[in-house]
DNA sequence: TGTCACGAAAGCGTTGACAATCCGCGCAAG
DNA sequence: CTTGCGCGGATTGTCAACGCTTTCGTGACA
């Protein structure tokens, strides 16, 4: 019944980190020492030995015995793999959203999907995508597929710097919108199979988009 | 230079510690006492612990604060889970395997198919179900699908326990073996869509099998 | 000038000790 | 008999120190 006044605990670590080569603080291949992280972070080398370790799992960190470990370095087919695997995950995700969204949710998914068309039609690409990304995480949600979704964070996790750029492909973003507009409708209709087929459409889309894109820096 | 003669390394007690708990060695919910892992493994406590912070992060152990770790338990719905998402996972390597296999590695398919049959033939359902495991590990090889992979070998890490009972089921081994060969066909035609479908109708029986066996054993 | 050995510094791996927390047990009060 | 309380053992979390491997700069030598 103490407000712990040492340090930062293991998970609240692994958070920071996380989120820290998530949003880019941290860049690919950039070396990450123990006692800088553990200063940074205010913990010890052991705690931040442990999160390196379970970030190496998770994919976002490589370690080399004696040699450290650094942010891992997503290659550009890498990402369309990751992406490939998404597809597949969200199309399965889809359908269990169709099949088990209360009402109170199906309003949540609408009233989303409003906010995002006035986002587009005022052009405003950015906070298009950052509401793309959210509702797909909505759709996860709803779905209730715990084994899924929790998939789905890690890919997530991996490739953030590669989702902003599809939007911003010529031609791209009116696209997305329809699209996007048709998962959110099959998911009313409860219809899982239209769902699936939406989702499905959408995200080979976005693949063949990326794909198109060659090492795009 | 050195065949170094102190204790295991953090990957060698990575490996044994897991497959000790997929091979059921370790039962779920379980206790891992890290002193006692330490001491079986011949590691330092510090290592083990990463150790169970990795296979955490796996989802083979769960870990509560100043409570300590234990294999984690799989429940029936969560199998169904896994096996949900293998299925769409799988479904995608299919279809790269259709694309990408060469020459040899058809030969080797048929080959382990042929195999297959010859233990199915001779009701060694043990013998078969075994093979059934090889087959996806080796189509899941053939396609070359990184991400899908890695993915699929973690799935498969925390479900093996389940994977025995569906083959059990009455007259399943006559339409697992007819499916399997079915996938192999068309991935021998080099036919990512029938690939692709041959497996989804495969596991969406595993599934309904699975879905129907209630509290299993 | 190129290269090779060597030594120092950086940083990882390991150990042991100590602090914090949980859990089961006995005991007393209601 | 039940409930609440405190205590000791068991186990985890944290830390600092030490040994080991890698890396990199420096100087001798061809």
């Amino acid at each position: 019944m103490e407000v712990s006044s040492q340090g930062y605990t293991e998970e609240e670590c692994y958070r920071r980190l996380r989120d820290a080569i998530i949003d880019g603080t941290l860049m690919p291949s950039q070396r990450l020492v123990e006692m800088d992280l553990a200063r940074w972070l205010g913990a010890s080398r052991a705690t931040v030995r442990t999160v390196l370790a379970r970030l190496e799992q998770e994919g976002l960190v490589e370690r080399e015995r004696y040699r450290g470990a650094r942010v891992r370095h997503v290659s550009h087919e890498e990402a369309v793999e990751i992406l490939e695997v998404r597809m597949a995950l969200e199309c399965l995700i889809a359908r269990y959203a169709a099949l088990r969204a209360t009402d109170e949710e199906l309003r949540r998914l609408e009233e989303h999907i409003a906010w995002m068309r006035r986002q587009y039609e005022e052009n405003d690409l950015l906070s298009y995508s950052d509401g793309n990304a959210k509702l797909h995480r909505t759709i996860a949600e709803i779905s209730r597929h715990h084994t899924a979704r929790r998939l789905l964070d890690t890919l997530n996790s991996q490739s953030v710097r590669y989702q902003y750029r599809t939007i911003l492909a010529p031609n791209r973003s009116a696209a997305s919108m329809n699209e996007h507009e048709k998962i959110v409708d099959a998911i009313r209709r409860r219809d899982p199979d239209g769902a699936e087929q939406a989702m499905r459409v959408h995200l080979s889309h976005v693949c063949d988009t990326l794909r198109g894109m060659r090492s795009g820096f």
